[in-house]
DNA sequence: ACCTGAACACCGTTCAAGT
DNA sequence: ACCTGAACACCGTTCAAGT
């Protein structure tokens, strides 16, 4: 579901005649398809059912093609894999910490990152899914860059919340590895292994216990 | 390498004849096969090069037979896997908490704990290995089974140290969370992340934020 | 009781040929 | 510029036949 495409560069110069992008659910795309097309169409399986249902093959199914005019536009699997992962890494900088930004308190802030990752479910379907494919070798190098990124965010945060610039490092490798552990033990709300209501006094408790007095 | 063989139950009841189970690092078995057999060379993969790699035909490969005897053993590559987990599962009890029951005061224990996990590393590396293939159906259940059971360990040490239960619960999750993390992002000794000192400084931050006074 | 060998299905990959 | 169709390799699975 939820077609995450939304705010893609879109076309890049020509491309043959896209007669306002469809009104269905699936983009059933009428003319042929572009490179851009196919690592989309992987982006949507990862989100829904993970890295391990990127096969070419299904995909091809999927957008009516046969397998074999996959290769005219990547050179393998891997290939697309990466293309895809290229495509979220590029449109996940802004969704959460963009909105950020506004919030000129630095403890209010990690306050404010705190419930929002807790509630917001959609900008971790990826990410998600992908800490649970560490095994493929096209992941880990982008889990690495994006997790390096956010904890350099999370780490100037602390620091200007007080703490020393060791401490602001450590509390934030702390807060981050206790956000992708969380992640990975599925103690998110929507998978219904917490009420909402203890949910919250967890969420409570994580700021009490990491974001400085 | 490093067989965790070692504390197995061993032979079932007749069995061949294994003349002492050799010398060399790969088995090298010389009768024919069991179950058990081939559940302990999947898990040795497992340490070796993770989930994705257990695969039959190289595992029969590496043992030496066919791939169509396999399935004398097993129904399918899932059971396989399943059998390794279970065979894990079963010696992974003791491993961590077994050594901490000698360790009176709870946050002495806690802190006893937080050391001993940063600097095993043999432990970790099946548990590690799992984390990172929670894409596999067989993985996801025993993952969740291991946790639940140090999650609940962890909560009942905090309680013990003093921790309201409300609040032993949460500290429990923020700290296997955190532990989780950890792992996932390969932030661990040994993968060169980190330069010593300041792992140990980590370590004494994560004692320092994490243990009640 | 355990293993071989041949068979088939499915998916990744290649490539000559089509439009 | 993009796609089809047939081919091959590799791995999962089945099964009749061997020891």
């Amino acid at each position: 579901m939820a077609r995450s495409a939304a705010k893609t560069p879109a076309a890049s110069a020509d491309a043959g005649a896209d007669t306002a992008d469809a009104a269905a659910g699936k983009p059933e795309r009428s003319g042929r398809l572009s490179a851009e097309d196919w690592a989309q169409a992987a982006l949507d399986l990862i989100a829904e059912q993970g890295v391990a249902a990127v096969a070419v093959e299904p995909l091809a199914r999927r957008l009516g093609v046969t397998k074999g005019s996959f290769y005219w536009h990547f050179p393998s699997r891997e290939a697309l894999l990466q293309a895809a992962l290229e495509r979220w890494e590029n449109v996940e900088q802004e969704a959460v910490f963009g909105t950020l930004e506004q919030v000129p308190d630095p403890r209010e802030r990690l306050r404010a990152l705190f419930q929002m990752v807790a509630h917001e479910y959609q900008s971790h379907v990826i990410y998600s899914a992908l800490l649970k494919a560490l095994d493929h070798p096209a992941v880990q190098p982008v889990i690495d860059r994006v997790s390096k990124r956010r904890l350099d965010y999370l780490a100037a945060s602390f620091r200007q919340a007080g703490l020393a610039r060791e401490d602001a490092l450590h509390r934030a490798r702390l807060t981050y590895a206790a956000y992708v552990g969380f992640l990975q033990l599925n103690l998110q709300l929507h998978q219904a292994r917490m009420p909402q209501e203890e949910f919250e006094a967890y969420v409570e408790h994580l700021a009490k216990t990491l974001v400085p007095a």
